[in-house]
DNA sequence: GGATCATGCAAGCAAACACTTGCACCTACG
DNA sequence: CGTAGGTGCAAGTGTTTGCTTGCATGATCC
């Protein structure tokens, strides 16, 4: 029964490399080190196996995550941050395929972000909590903020290898960066900016 | 001379619906209105034909820029964003496609690149400006700050489609909320925060 | 020991693929 | 008028792709 998994593993592996339609049967078989009979007596066709595939791989648990009762806000952020970036930079090829194939499977690229939306609203629901704390800016963009810090980090775990010289700093330490920046953009109010 | 239009623009369509393994000669010949034989008389191979349909897309002109003696910066870095999004949300299944090959084809995705590169170049040299002038604070970090601007415009272009309910403002007003936490992240000093 | 079941191997099938050839057509230009 | 060049059409090439079949092998369980 352990040829399954090796089958699985494989399929995640050379999808990431060539798509949905550069993952042919006979390249998965042979990087599982399996006949590639053995793939259609286990799944049925290729279908079924790609959508198995990239489902686990969607469904896997996402590691640390924001405190409930927010403390040093600025350094918890900082933290969860930096982990979300390097969770995302290590899936980076896998994260590329699934958005660009959107378009010819909708679905897929969807649940691919079940994950993502999970901490989407983790983050919103800990800028809400900061909110009632009285923490940030009481009139505070926080949708536009957690979009915005969540989308700079995706930006940068796909994006840097493709522009490097976009990002004039390391991803051990982009997290921080951002989150400075975003700590300041809800902190301040709209009164109180460094002209005054 | 007409049918190399034709098929150049075919190319494009067909490659952002379905990418590069996807996109059959005899498709794009048949969304050309043209026959599949006068694709190959023209470019050789499906290959030169390709690069030379997805170079000219990344060679279009961007529109819009900031101007070289920032006036009311803020207002001017809301027309910029919400141009450059706009164009970016137009053109989104093409990005997400471009990304999507990178595994495959580094240099077309580099390629691709190529216009947004300029743009976030421009956006630099303009914070620099800014900070010269006095207008920002002078210890914020540009770098970071174009990179986490830029990357959430982009994120935004391209994530809108496939994780909408992470985005809850419309595309029009996205920029503006943007910039707004921005030039607060950038304005603010350090020791200036709604705390104190 | 015998039955069951997962697997490997060799071979093959029909479809789709990139690409070619030969010929007829039409238009433009001298 | 005649020639040259871009195009359409029909047919076909060899390769790759998803998927199937038949049979031998090895482990597991009763």
């Amino acid at each position: 029964m352990e040829a399954r998994e090796k089958i699985l593993d494989a399929a995640v592996r050379v999808f990431s490399e060539a798509g949905s339609r550069g993952a042919t049967t006979r390249r998965i078989a042979e990087v599982a080190g399996v006949n590639e009979v053995t793939l259609f007596r286990q799944f049925g066709c290729k279908e079924r196996l790609l959508r198995e595939a990239l489902f686990r791989v969607s469904e896997r648990p996402s590691f640390g995550s924001l405190p409930a009762e927010p403390g040093d806000a600025e350094a918890e952020l900082v933290i969860w941050a930096s982990g979300h970036l390097r969770e995302l930079y290590a899936a980076s090829s896998w994260i590329r395929r699934s958005i660009g194939e959107f378009e010819e499977n909708p679905e897929v690229s969807a649940s691919s972000c079940s994950g993502p939306a999970l901490v989407a609203r983790e983050l919103r629901s800990y800028l809400d909590r900061l909110q009632e704390q009285g923490t940030i800016a009481a009139d505070a963009d926080t949708g536009a903020a957690a979009a915005m810090l969540m989308g700079a980090i995706l930006a940068d775990a796909i994006g840097r290898d493709v522009m490097p010289d976009r990002y004039p700093f390391s991803v051990d330490e982009a997290a921080e960066r951002y989150v400075r920046l975003f700590f300041r953009g809800i902190s301040a109010r709209a009164d109180l900016s460094f002209r005054d």
